[in-house]
DNA sequence: TATGAATGAGCCTTCATTCAT
DNA sequence: AATGAATGAAGGCTCATTCAT
């Protein structure tokens, strides 16, 4: 059948383009974007230098998708926490611990691509500083609105919530960075990590404060 | 007098110096380093190609002294720091505020440079990533040690310092960015963002939290 | 019968070169020869890339095919003209008039293939512009020995054949170019185009001249 | 004093750029605006690939500027032609060997460019034939106008001027064509080719014809 | 016959740096 | 100290052609 060959060459295809792109993830990794060949790429999956441009447009489209790779990755992640059926601080303990070791797990198994994200994106090129941009509003955009949430149900203290979304995302990616990119924080099982930022977050954000602000 | 004159001389050449060097800033903070052109530099400054390099070694020798001068800037002002007295949560709280403002300002009038360092600076060559990590190593140790202190003196709990150290510096990081580098924060004064950090920073880190961990 | 199985397949073969040929026309006229990519020319006909080469050398050795075929349109119907019984001025004129529509007619009908021939033949390869070069010299020869003979039966007057041999190609081909390919000599029928050619061949060729001259 | 200075850097420099540019025309003329490489045309001068930068934006861009010199020649030469005062046949007879003698002489001056320009202007770029296009349409309308102030001093018979004014273009260019360009014409002194040119224009457009298209 | 993925030579262009003046 | 013309290494990308299937 047709269709079966199709199948097989398109695997072929996904195949290849998938080599070509883990090995662009390496030598992005290594050496920096600026300074990464075209030619170290493909000398590294063994093809010629053209083949590369059979699967991407050029070097930049290439990163650009593997941003959005990166992205999606932490963007799904993140998304998949449903403030939903939580009421107590119990609860939102349990679910941010949850989440907070489902994203170091996923940036742990992607740690070339987690460490070309931080280091980096911001200086290929302006249109993706744009892209990052958005990201990172759109992220503290939804936290904003989480701690809203959260907030009406009792479960956190009246403050800026959107400064108080940027100091959570900031926690997170500064630790994320030395811990899972560095491996700089020592040798703390990853739970251990998480459990001091979701305990960080949530002492900084009851009521108890109140008197500390008085 | 030769003396003078020599002066005269030296002045001369550290406000050219100054100038370009100014220049370059403005053109990597706009272009980036890559893209940044020494023709660029140059030309906003009105002097020839070849001038520049009576000043400066080469372009990459210049971005190392304009990341120098930020690190020193940001080394100075946290250095300038000292726990020494503090005895209490209010007066620690204080001196945070006080500290956290004095950075912030420092920051914003030089909001290009902190620009600079946060897009770029891990992204130019390898000997930089080097100086960076280590910046963020004596940052990190600094505050470990301090979180150490303040524990022994009973002021705050005890955690694991040095993943707390990282929340801060992550914490204090990214609201810079937002709030300094982007001007994202809306628009609150610097003083409130700085006490928003703060208390954060200090309610994470009571003996009340140890409620919430049970 | 194989002979039939053998001309089917023969036919086949014909018919998918012819079309390829022709989507070549098309793209080389569209393009240009340097700008036709053969990746052009086989996606508008639907085949593989590989095909091409099936029926073509190359992309250069398809060019010179198109080329031939051009240059035997022309020469083809140029070369049904035959002076053999013209003994008239009137008659003369009237079988140039005749040659002259038939040769427009042609050219109309295969404009794509006249432009580039006007365009692009000479820019092509050295190796056409030795073809190109056989081509105006054997038609000059021709026109060349058509004048001396006119000449010899009193129809046209004395004077350097061979200048004249090249003004006649000249004025006919400007003339071609502007008319069939750019349509830009407004919209007169062909007729009056190739009636004021022959005028004026007809007319500087006259001894009526020899007046002028004095 | 500075300004002499300036000059000399400016001599220099126009003297570079002519060297280059006589380089350029050489390599153009001798392989074609396709195979031509600026690593040839840098070469042939003795300088540096990146010394013909400096001068030109790219191959393309000095392929424009010969044009552009190219046409200017033509322009200029036949612009001159004046037919304010001309009143009798002689007089314009002399007036035309006159301008056909300055552009022969012109042309043969500047052989190779003429060549380019008929051999490789038109398969260049688009955006060079539009310049072409506008060039002969130009030159087009010029003579069409002359044709009619001719007739209308009764110098010329009545007939489609602008059929005639191309007539004349191509007459002249292919005759420039072998006569310039290939040296393909015999021997005949350059007078000689332009008198023939003038009387066939000249007889072309007597009243005499008149009889002719009865 | 047909396919289309793979090849790889080759060229234009950029720009940091040098150096003669 | 200043100039700015010259350098030349280096790399991304194209596309006609090949060949295993």
């Amino acid at each position: 059948m047709s269709t079966r060959g199709n199948n097989r060459r398109e695997d072929r295809r996904d195949r290849r383009r998938d080599e070509l792109k883990r090995a662009a993830i390496d030598v992005f990794y290594e050496h920096g974007f600026h300074a990464a060949k075209v030619s170290q790429i493909v000398q590294s999956v063994g093809v010629a230098q053209g083949t590369f441009y059979l699967y991407f447009e050029g070097k930049q489209q290439l990163f650009g998708e593997i941003l959005s790779d990166f992205l999606e990755l932490v963007v799904t992640t993140v998304a998949s926490w449903e403030p939903g059926s939580i009421d107590t601080r119990e609860l939102l303990r349990e679910e941010l611990v949850r989440v907070g070791m489902m994203l170091t797990e996923v940036l742990l198994e992607n740690q070339r691509l987690t460490a070309i994200f931080f280091k980096e994106a911001m200086a290929v090129a302006p249109e993706f500083n744009e892209t990052i941009r958005q990201f990172y509003e759109t992220l503290g955009a939804m936290i904003t609105d989480f701690n809203a949430i959260l907030h009406r149900r009792g479960l956190i203290t009246n403050m800026n919530f959107r400064i108080l979304a940027f100091m959570t995302v900031g926690m997170a990616e500064r630790v994320i960075l030395e811990h899972v990119v560095y491996g700089n924080l020592g040798d703390p099982p990853p739970r251990e990590v998480v459990e001091h930022l979701v305990m960080h977050f949530l002492a900084g954000t009851t009521e108890a404060i109140d008197n500390t602000q008085t």
